[in-house]
DNA sequence: ACCTGAACACCGTTCAAGT
DNA sequence: ACCTGAACACCGTTCAAGT
């Protein structure tokens, strides 16, 4: 058991544990250092008590994770899509979901890892069924073109975040392209070399993938 | 220890073990349960050794994970595109490499887990990279539309696969559209309401994705 | 050069026993 | 209704000791 001094939640009086408690605790633990600083015995050190105890009030810790990916979810707060075009709108969508998801990493690790990607989608459907439906697209064709904008920012959001977790990569662009010439294109293959800038790539990518959904013939539902 | 019976492998004769048995006993635990069932013991259960004797041969779990990944990917082959038109020759090699990671579905989540995603672009860098040149783009354009399919690949891969691990979702797409309508569009809710095609979304979606990068104004590199 | 068991420092979870 | 410690069945890794 910690001592009063180094337990994060000193507010905690030695009266009786709640569920509300131990929430805050493990979201505090995550938020410092991620889902899997997360154990039963760390939760029950910081909150002062014993680990059995936990068990009483959240079930275990399949649950606990549960209800924090719930909670964080639910104050995630609504998008407000900006600009006047339909592209500009949804685009605009793509890139205010992105954000949030990027200003919460431990949340889409959390999601990830339980199987719960699609639930991540959800929070901006609505918005972008009603963008879509603005820019004229109709039953299944608007369907389509929600959900491959959906799959798009969070696929992008899963590969960013792995990304810059990684340290630096093996054999790497870096390297593969360094001196090598591509093509014969001495620029393409310097581009390549550059490390990436996310959001620059996530923009442009999101932007022509709009695009293509609106203004082509090949599009959705075809 | 497991008996001789019980062992998968019982071609090992009680002669030495190499590093070469301890990475095909260990890709076979992965294959049949997941990287996740891969521990030390059950290894050293499985090849009939003491634990402490795959420290040895392969360092520890981390690199032998490490290993196995790299042989994986070594394995997998090379990409050929199919097709005349540049679009479509590019949305090939994208199929095909959304195809070769999903059947390996082990592989994609050994190295999400493992922060090596990018590692998962290289095999069909090369290739995209010549489509895109052939279609036309030329230098950062050419580079940015490569890392845009690439991600996209990679991202929708991800996502699907999580999607499939899921039981079922908990609000879910099905419930929130069900009755009620979408922008007076029953078709659109309707749509929204039943389970995603994951290989008609993808297809949708690259072709949707390619056709923006390549030809409208608001491309890479701008 | 290779293998071994014992030991350490962790996990999540169950359960009977307390108040 | 809530909390407790003991115990179980696991982990990865280290290390001194064997051959």
């Amino acid at each position: 058991m910690k001592s009063e001094e180094t337990r994060t939640h000193p507010d905690r009086e030695r009266g009786h544990l709640d569920r509300e408690q131990v929430l805050a605790a493990a979201t505090a633990l995550v938020k410092q250092h991620g889902p899997q600083a997360l154990t039963m015995r760390k939760l029950a050190a910081e909150l002062g008590t014993a680990v059995t105890s936990i068990y009483w009030h959240v079930g275990n810790r399949e649950s606990l994770l549960d209800a924090l990916v719930e909670r964080t979810l639910a104050d995630l707060g609504a998008i407000h899509p900006t600009g006047r075009a339909p592209d500009r709108r949804i685009v605009s969508v793509a890139r205010a979901l992105r954000r949030q998801l990027r200003d919460h990493p431990h949340l889409v690790a959390m999601v990830h890892e339980r199987g719960l990607t699609e639930r991540m989608f959800l929070p901006a459907q609505q918005v972008l069924v009603h963008e879509v439906h603005a820019a004229g697209l109709r039953g299944t064709r608007a369907a389509d073109a929600v959900r491959a904008v959906q799959v798009h920012v969070v696929g992008h959001v899963l590969v960013e975040r792995n990304r810059e977790r990684a340290p630096v990569q093996r054999p790497g662009e870096e390297e593969l392209w360094g001196a090598q010439t591509a093509e014969q294109d001495p620029a393409l293959a310097r581009a390549l070399a550059r490390p990436v800038d996310p959001e620059a790539l996530f923009t442009m990518s999101v932007k022509a993938l709009v695009s293509g959904l609106l203004h082509t013939g090949i599009g959705p539902g075809t």
